[in-house]
RNA sequence: GGUGGAGUGGCCGAGAGGCGAGGCAACGGCCUGCAAAGCCGUGUACACGGGUUCGAAUCCCGUCUCCACCUCCA
């Protein structure tokens, strides 16, 4: 290759080929960052309401996947997602049930986190808070208001709304047309010129706390749900920015709106709007009505959280997933199928740096292809059958070689079953406990080698009875006995 | 009423004019003392009715069913 710096990576080059959707064109395009070797992403993160469940953390695991693979491709990655931590909903169940609605917020802001750290969802690099912003969208109200894209509300409430009918191409991004739009059986017009025109800050009302409005030129009030992620993007990642994200649900109206207020403001905004799809279960959105049962932190009670990211990876992220605890269970055995290559493979080709790994052609091409994880796992799989077909012969370079390869791939969705946080040690007890357990199963595993050697099955197999009824699994391998814990 | 999406083998779930993604389950074989794991093999599926084409799950027309958004839900 004539022509190339030297020390250029060969797989960065490569990487022109991602291919992204947009939902606002509706259509798959080459990804080009705005700024050459680094990409900006802001994706909406969660009303801190109540705990997160399934639904909530499949956009995580989405948007974690898309910053892997960035980062693989080369890419410094920047990724904002939002805390709303001020919205109706909490102010009225923190009011039920007796607290303050900033402690109602951090505790499911808490909860949002752990959900994060157990399915191995890195953190984004910055994660701000809509309250921590108000002085940043007080500034855009000023800016709309200068341009005559919004207006106080008539009636004195304090409601600050963006006016729709001064901005075009309201409709774009979700493809409506405004008049096809249904008016919004608008319970509460507060001084709205066009019942589609939307708040930008709501106005304090009576019997909501103090501590929940801040002053304005308009009165004391609080963020629209809308206007906050406007001002945060354009604190974290400037003007234009090149992929927003969020559910599908989102694009209309709140991604609908956040373009509008800040393209009427006279910012580019985001060039690729990326949008997952929901899951549902028994054919309806998750919600509180079906109980708890699918929060993450219940589900991962009863479900390993690893088969867990397995089953939310392995689909598109476009498509409609319907969630089913038997789905789930079957996502868990394709997963302990690689990962019990990875396991063996490493116990025999030990020290193998899964930084090495190359991703085979078939698993660069599907991720390129607008993260297409489904055709990347399948990739997997089948560098996985190989990798048995090596592990006959014990170790080798060509086994050393797939398995980083394997972990590599893996890694990049977040699967690796030998890295952080999979890896985790777990507590001093446990690490200790395992030990304990491993010197006693070895000195059974002897008395059974030695039965064998004797070609006494009658007593190998009752050892290996005895170990399966107190939950061992043995299995003979071409370099001897290996113990597992049943799943 | 407007907008968008979906219906694929026993199951999950990709693909998108010709060559059966992948996984789970099942069955047969190899391996094993027997297992387990693994490997090899077996499945002719694309809601329905028409049409276009040498060829359609994939394109066109029509029909049915389901879903989402148009309500501060990821």
């Amino acid at each position: 290759m004539p022509g190339l710096p030297k020390g250029a990576h060969l797989d960065r080059l490569a990487r022109v080929s991602l291919r992204l959707y947009d939902t606002a064109t509706r259509e798959v395009r080459d990804f080009v960052p705005l700024r050459a070797g680094q990409v900006g992403i802001y994706h909406c993160g969660l009303t801190v309401q109540s705990a997160p469940h399934v639904g909530h953390i499949r956009k995580e695991v989405v948007f974690d996947v898309l910053r892997r693979w960035l980062e693989h491709s080369g890419y410094d990655v920047t990724i904002v997602a939002n805390v709303t931590d001020i919205d109706d909903k909490i102010l009225a169940k923190s009011a039920e049930l007796g607290h303050e609605w900033w402690a109602h917020a951090y505790t499911n802001e808490r909860a949002l986190h752990q959900a994060y750290d157990v399915l191995g969802c890195r953190p984004p690099t910055y994660e701000p808070r809509a309250t921590g912003h108000i002085p940043e969208m007080v500034e855009l109200i000023h800016e709309l208001i200068d341009t005559g894209h919004a207006y106080p509300a008539a009636d004195g409430s304090g409601d600050v709304y963006f006016d729709v009918g001064s901005w075009p191409p309201y409709g774009s991004l979700s493809g409506q047309r405004l008049d096809d739009m249904q008016a919004a059986e608008d319970a509460d017009p507060r001084g709205k010129r066009d019942p589609r025109d939307f708040a930008l800050w709501k106005g304090h009302k009576d019997g909501e706390p103090h501590s929940a409005s801040w002053p304005t030129p308009w009165g004391r009030g609080r963020p629209g749900w809308h206007l906050e992620c406007s001002a945060m993007v354009g604190k974290y990642l400037g003007a234009e920015f090149d992929i927003h994200g969020g559910g599908i649900d989102l694009q209309f109206p709140h991604h609908e709106n956040e373009l509008a207020q800040s393209a009427a403001a006279g910012r580019p905004f985001a060039r690729w709007w990326m949008h997952n799809a929901w899951i549902t279960t028994s054919g309806e959105k998750m919600s509180k009505s079906m109980g708890w049962s699918l929060l993450v932190s219940e589900v991962t009670k009863t479900h390993r959280p690893i088969e867990l990211r397995y089953y939310l990876v392995a689909p598109h992220y476009r498509s409609h997933v319907e969630f089913s605890f038997e789905a789930l269970e079957e996502a868990g055995a394709a997963f302990r199928r690689l990962e019990g290559y990875v396991v063996r493979a490493s116990e025999i080709a030990a020290g193998v740096d899964p930084t090495v790994g190359m991703p085979c052609a078939e698993f660069v091409e599907a991720m390129d292809d607008d993260l297409g994880t489904p055709a990347a796992v399948a990739a997997v799989h089948e560098v996985v059958r190989e990798g048995n077909k090596l592990l006959a012969d014990g170790d080798s370079p060509a086994l050393r070689g797939n398995l980083a390869s394997v972990r590599r791939m893996l890694g990049v969705l977040g699967l690796d079953p030998l890295a952080h946080p999979w890896d985790a040690p777990g507590s001093g007890e446990d690490a200790a406990l395992r030990r304990a357990t491993d010197a006693l199963v070895r000195s059974l595993l002897e008395q059974r080698a030695q039965a064998r050697a004797e070609r006494d099955f009658a007593t190998a197999d009752r050892v290996r009875d005895q170990l399966r009824a107190a939950g061992i699994d043995v299995e003979d391998t071409p370099t001897g006995p290996r113990w597992t814990l049943e799943s």
